[in-house]
DNA sequence: CTTTGTACTCTTAAACGTTTTTAGTCTAAT
DNA sequence: ATTAGACTAAAAACGTTTAAGAGTACAAAG
């Protein structure tokens, strides 16, 4: 058991410092040193310091997948019931993950390979639930599906990625995020027949 | 006529250089060299560089209001089509003003304080555009329009904004556009009775 | 097998002084 | 209005030094 102490030691410190000082103003010395482990014990655990971030980012994009299911297969919810909760649960999980907006500012500033496995892995499975979502509210009449289903998807996300700029990496959030729902209104309502 | 025909000389080259190499790795001296013009001349025209450059930029968003303000006073289309219409030949021109992209970038990297005029005023005159088109949709009863008219003008822009950044910034333009026009179709449907 | 501490290498980033480039001014001439 | 050129002050670019941090190796201990 001690293995994994160490281990979620380690992880939680690291999210700590990495969300408040950034990738590279976070050294591993320090995450040792707070952690009060030997740098050996971090190196033990994670082969680099960007397998450690991964590590941090995908605890992260996981804690948004299992919060997003349960609105995914919540059967209480009608279609567009889902789509306003999935959205709006989207940004305000992801307002709070101040590590993915790490991985945001890669994407300008300089590229972190690394991420775009769990970027793309995330991307992937956002398609496959907001399809689940339209496709059950077309098969129950509520959603009509005008055109390609696969290119209404690509744009969905197109819209929820290109959002993510203004909102997290510009601290927009708290301004717009009343706006947003109107949007989304706005976006089902298109589904709608 | 030689006054007229040296300003435009130098904001012409200004345009293709700036376009070319970006604000900071355009110097007035081969701006001066390649306009065939002494850099006198340049200073005497223009208050400094980035009085220039914001001439160039204002060039380029006058262009996008003509060619915008022909879409919305064209009697001939009806509301949807004119938002369609709006919405595409928007990114199109954005897509091909380069200098436009200089300014978002701005947005992230530094910050050009005398381009906010500029930007803020496009906004102003495109929420009023939109405005116009969504209202005389409503008043035909094309258009029903649920909330607060102003902050659904808040949201469009804001998603149209967003968009800017892959679309110019990541060069996804070229990719998803043919997707874009179907977003136009979910937001105008989502604006029908 | 996991954890620690230390000592080591190698790469990168900060710091600094130096040189070059560039924005902007000024002048005399046309 | 326009030009060519000389000028200054500030910024950018360059090359070198210095410090910090990533990552490795290993011996020791639980």
């Amino acid at each position: 058991m001690a293995l994994e102490e160490t281990r979620d030691k380690i992880l939680s410190v690291a999210n700590k410092l990495f969300s408040r000082f950034g990738f590279h103003k976070t050294s591993m010395d320090e995450i040792a040193r707070i952690a009060r482990k030997a740098k050996g014990s971090l190196y033990y655990h994670f082969a680099s310091k960007e397998d450690l971030f991964k590590e941090v980012v995908s605890k992260e994009i996981t804690n948004l997948k299992v919060q997003l299911s349960d609105i995914v297969n919540n059967s209480d919810l009608s279609a567009s019931g889902k789509m306003k909760a999935y959205l709006i649960k989207r940004m305000e999980i992801l307002n709070d993950a101040a590590n993915y907006h790490e991985t945001i500012k890669a994407d300008f500033f300089e590229h972190f390979d690394f991420i775009d496995d769990l970027r793309n892995e995330l991307d992937e499975w956002e398609k496959a639930n907001l399809k689940k979502i339209i496709s059950e509210g077309a098969a129950k009449g509520e959603f009509v599906i005008i055109g390609d289903l696969e290119v209404l998807l690509d744009v969905f996300i197109m819209v929820l990625k290109g959002l993510e700029i203004p909102f997290f990496l510009q601290g927009k959030y708290e301004k717009y995020s009343p706006d947003f729902a109107s949007l989304i209104g706005i976006l089902t309502k298109g589904l709608t027949p």
